[in-house]
RNA sequence: GGGCGAUUAGCUCAGUUGGUUAGAGCGCCUCGCUUACACCGAGGAGGUCGGGGGUUCGAGCCCCUCAUCGCCCACCA
């Protein structure tokens, strides 16, 4: 319980150090030992282009081995294990999301000096890999069962060879920084130890058990599902409605009947009986006797039983407990035998009789003739319900009673609680937090119902079942190979069935690290710390993992035995449409498409910010277009610096020195702190987009749009300050944005590093992140320099209402009070930025003579000189403004005057807002004074 | 049937403890001297924050309700 306080004191701890003590606890990467930076480039291209960059950046990285943690049993470290994707193909935009989103954390804890493992991961996929050969074999004439399960399997093999390394090289494409080098395919030799073990300790609990039980079954992939694989469809179809007569004394049917309402005419000729509500007064006399089904000839009881739902069609249902769960139970409760009427592949059996062969809507067909032609049906009414298909080749279901695998999630273990409560408990508890929270409720109602989870598949790709059978009926469940029967030494038959993949899939957090091994790694790095995933996938993977890893880590405790501290549900990306993306509609698009044409950082930050953390977002090339503009912005920021700096190197702005430098100079370097706080408590709160926006709009809108623009008239002085700052606040910059734009800031930044007179890193990737001291706030620059634009802004404005030429350089008067002393000081880039010729006056003093326009900022009044003015236009456009300043006023004076908002809000807010009531009082004296002198 | 989410500028979306005149990008209109950047710069138009009600001194944000769209879970003879 006290593990999260003390990362958290550490890290606080760590920040608190002197810059050059921060860096070298941070980094264990001496940079003399590295210095393998990219090679120098002389310089930069005008326009940022990343397919020449990012490649070398990436084997950079790679020679420096920083993707692989330094195990420092001091430090607390960072672990994210990555959904392994689908070894079916290739890597879509989703995959693309989740790269963005993990290598953004791992990156910032990497750059905040903690030993950080990002353990990647390719998943085999059972059915889904399986359905995808068996399509390729189609393709070549061939079946599955043509090559046998050996063949098969190899086969199979060799397409995982090929797509892993391709799905490897797409990660790489777009930035992931996990450690190859422990890659980890969910087939590998120590996750099927895993496995076997997991299997075996839980069959000896008695948690897993094979029992005859209704399944899903797919008769196209020829084997049982678990409820989640099941996918609804809404369908119109009919209620038929069929008479069942009564039977009499010796079997004779007697006139009166039972009418039965079904959907699926077809299973009648596995009916062992129809049922009725023992309440419903209709069928009263009838209970207990026999009907004779019709067309079959079968005898068949009426059965009473509670499921029934009386106002439900006739109030009669007929019963088969073969092909419907809820007959299935029915079945049980009274007895009633079980027919199963259907194959594997949903044909119709001997038990059909004459409908043996026949598919099922073939049979359905046939049988509804048969009954018309027999005078059994009654009627048919139009009727929509919903019907189970396969997730994965949307093929009609068929419930089927079935011997499988059964994991008994519900049943308490030798530790004392289920494996259903446990994994509740961990998040009830706030041992494992949700982000966002709102999907808690979610994983806690599914937990709540979950049922026992069918883990057996009729599949050939996959982990086979670590059970065997001799031709003695012994069963042996064990981890390795046994050679033969331990009881009647007679030879073993491996069970054929695989398990459902997510099974191993689930144990990946503490398998991937080792387990059942007590390696290193899993005493290192379980708990991990993050996970990151879909919410379309909570149930199939995060929950397993909560389910699985408890049991498995048990020995931790409650507080070390989940799988991850918080787990993250982004949202799906979708079409320009709206329209989930599937090979089926040819949306998809390719993640490295779209990096290369607009860079993988664009990519990343485009997806990054494309939606709030679990809502899904639509794809779009003009927030793709965006990104890459923000890309080249930066580069060319850049560029200005570098060629400002020129061959030297430049010392950082001691904040010692802070009152030596300009109003401008310290503003810029107290946003960087503002910013730099802001973005560091975003990102503890996971809130990575609203991070990334945050370092941009710093970047373009201050640094860029202004602290540039303002730098140049003092650079071209010689003044030396702002090169400090230039070299400072960029570097920091890069340094914040590199979480989620890696490659461009890492190579601006080797271009930018030997031009900085400190102690740097050999590579931005294992650079400190920033964080703030508060060494640079100050209040004053910052309200200064907000006057200061805004007066500039309103410069602008009038420049362009009153069409002066681009070429003029009209004087400017600032009758000025509170600000004057900025706008002094800002004057000479006032001129430069706004073209204009600025003069700093005193509130009261008199303007030169002849034509201005005014706008009032605050306590400024600005005047800007013209050639003539059009009376009767400015006094309407005075007019205007005045009217708007009025009404603000008013809204203020309203509120101050009333004395239940003056007790109960907050001093600050009455304070600033009598501040604006003072300056719009003001704005709106000096409105009506120009009126009056038009 | 139960639950969740969304509804903010023409489009795509931000807006986490309720606080002074609600933001961005794209698109649109006008302009562009100036070698960091036209993947750019400057200015502008554009929103009763889905409707209604309530709580509060104060609501895009909290509560109730309705509507539309989307999703999840359960059941569907």
């Amino acid at each position: 319980m006290t593990e999260p306080v003390s990362r958290v004191n550490r890290l606080l701890l760590h920040f608190s150090q002197t810059v050059a003590n921060s860096r070298r606890l941070f980094h264990p990467f001496n940079p003399e030992d590295t210095a393998m930076a990219a090679p120098a480039r002389k310089q930069l291209p005008p326009a940022y282009e990343p397919a020449t960059v990012e490649g070398a950046v990436y084997d950079m990285w790679g020679r420096g081995d920083y993707f692989k943690p330094r195990i420092d049993p001091e430090q607390e470290p960072y672990c994210i294990i990555m959904p392994p994707p689908n070894v079916t193909g290739e890597l879509h935009l989703g995959h693309g999301l989740e790269d963005a989103i993990t290598d953004a954390l791992v990156r910032w804890h990497r750059m905040q000096g903690e030993p950080v493992l990002w353990v990647p991961g390719e998943d085999h996929a059972g059915i889904a890999t399986q359905n995808v050969i068996e399509r390729e074999l189609e393709k070549e004439g061939l079946t599955r069962q043509d090559l046998g399960r050996d063949v098969f399997v190899e086969r199979t093999w060799m397409w995982v060879r090929k797509y892993r390394s391709r799905i490897a090289d797409q990660h790489k494409k777009l930035g992931a920084s996990a450690d190859w080098s422990r890659d980890v395919f969910t087939l590998d030799d120590h996750i099927v130890r895993a496995v076997r073990k997991t299997f075996v300790d839980l069959y000896n609990e008695g948690l897993i058990y094979r029992g005859l039980r209704m399944i899903n079954w797919c008769p196209r992939c020829e084997t049982a599902l678990s409820d989640l694989e099941v996918d609804y469809e809404e369908q119109d179809t009919k209620l038929w409605f069929v008479r069942y007569p009564m039977v009499g004394e010796g079997g004779m049917p007697l006139p009166d009947y039972v009418l039965v309402a079904t959907t699926r005419p077809e299973t009648m000729v596995a009916d062992t009986g129809v049922a009725v509500n023992p309440e419903d007064e209709r069928y009263e006399d009838k209970i207990g006797r026999m009907l004779l089904l019709p067309i079959i000839g079968r005898e068949i009881p009426v059965v009473a039983d509670d499921a029934v739902k009386p106002e439900f069609g006739t109030g009669a249902v007929k019963v088969t407990p073969g092909h419907d769960p809820n007959d299935w139970e029915i079945g049980q409760r009274h007895d009633l035998p079980v027919i199963v009427a259907m194959d594997r592949q949903a044909r119709m059996n001997d038990e059909a009789g004459p409908y043996a062969g026949m598919t099922d809507l073939e049979a359905r067909a046939a049988i509804l003739r048969d009954l018309e032609d027999e005078g059994f049906l009654d009627h048919e009414e139009p009727y929509r319900h919903s019907v189970g298909v396969c997730s994965r080749c949307k093929t009609v279901l068929q419930p089927i009673p079935s011997e499988q695998w059964w994991l008994d999630v519900n049943k308490p273990h030798s530790g004392g609680v289920s494996l259903s409560k446990a994994a509740a408990d961990a998040v009830l508890q706030g041992r494992i937090t949700i982000v966002p929270q709102r999907f808690e409720k979610d994983y806690l109602r599914w937990m709540d119902n979950i049922r026992d989870w069918c883990i057996s598949r009729q599949l050939w790709w996959g982990h086979q079942i670590p059970v065997w059978y001799c031709e003695n009926r012994h069963t042996v469940v064990q981890t390795t190979d046994p050679a033969s029967c331990p009881e009647c030494g007679g030879s073993l038959r491996q069970e054929e069935d695989v398990l459902d993949t997510w099974f191993s899939s689930g144990l990946a957090p503490h398998a991937d690290l080792g387990w059942p091994d007590d390696t290193e790694d899993l005493r290192y790095f379980y708990p991990t710390s993050d996970m990151q995933m879909g919410y379309d996938i909570m149930f199939f993977w995060c929950a397993r993992m909560v389910l699985l890893g408890l049991y498995n880590m048990r020995d931790r405790g409650p507080e070390n035995s989940v799988p991850f501290r918080t787990v993250l549900f982004h949202g799906l990306i979708r079409d320009a449409e709206g329209q989930k993306m599937t090979k089926s509609r040819g949306n998809v698009v390719d993640p490295l498409e779209v990096a290369s044409k607009y860079g993988a950082d664009a990519f990343r930050l485009a997806v990054l910010t494309g939606a709030g953390m679990g809502a899904d977002q639509k794809y779009s090339d003009e927030r793709l277009a965006a990104a890459r503009n923000f890309a080249n912005k930066l580069w060319n920021t850049a560029r200005f610096v570098l060629m400002k700096v020129g061959e030297g190197r430049v010392r950082r702005p001691h904040h010692a020195d802070q009152q030596s430098f300009a109003i401008e100079d310290r503003w810029i370097l107290a946003r960087l702190e503002q910013v730099t706080a802001d973005v560091d408590s975003m990102l503890r709160a996971y809130q990575l987009a609203e991070a990334a926006r945050t370092v941009e709009d710093f970047l373009w809108g201050e640094v860029c749009d202004w602290y540039i623009e303002f730098a140049k008239v003092r650079l071209n002085e010689g003044d030396e300050r702002p090169k400090q700052v230039l070299v400072h606040v960029l570097d920091h910059g890069l340094r914040l944005l590199h979480p989620f734009m890696p490659f461009v800031t890492e190579e601006l930044w080797q271009a930018l590093k030997d031009h900085i007179d400190d102690d740097m890193a050999a590579a931005l990737i294992v650079a400190w992140f920033p964080k703030s001291g508060a060494n640079w706030a100050d209040a004053g620059a910052i309200a200064g320099m907000e006057h200061v634009i805004e007066v500039n802004r309103a410069i602008r404005n009038l420049r362009t209402e009153k069409k002066l030429p681009a070429g003029e350089r009209p004087a400017v008067y600032l009758r000025a009070a509170d600000y004057a002393g900025a706008l002094e000081e800002t004057g000479a880039a006032t001129n430069f930025t706004s073209r204009v010729s600025v003069s700093v006056l005193s509130a009261n003093a008199e303007l030169p003579p002849g034509d201005y326009a005014f706008q009032r900022v605050a306590d400024t009044e600005v005047a800007v000189a013209l050639p003539q003015v059009d009376a009767s236009a400015e006094r309407a456009r005075l007019g205007k403004e005045l009217a708007e300043a009025e009404a603000h006023a008013g809204r203020l004076e309203a509120q101050l005057a009333n004395e239940t908002f003056r007790s109960k809000a907050p001093a600050n807010v009455i304070a600033g807002m009598e501040n604006t009531l003072s300056e719009t009082k003001s704005r709106i004296a000096g409105l009506r004074e120009r009126i009056a002198t038009l």
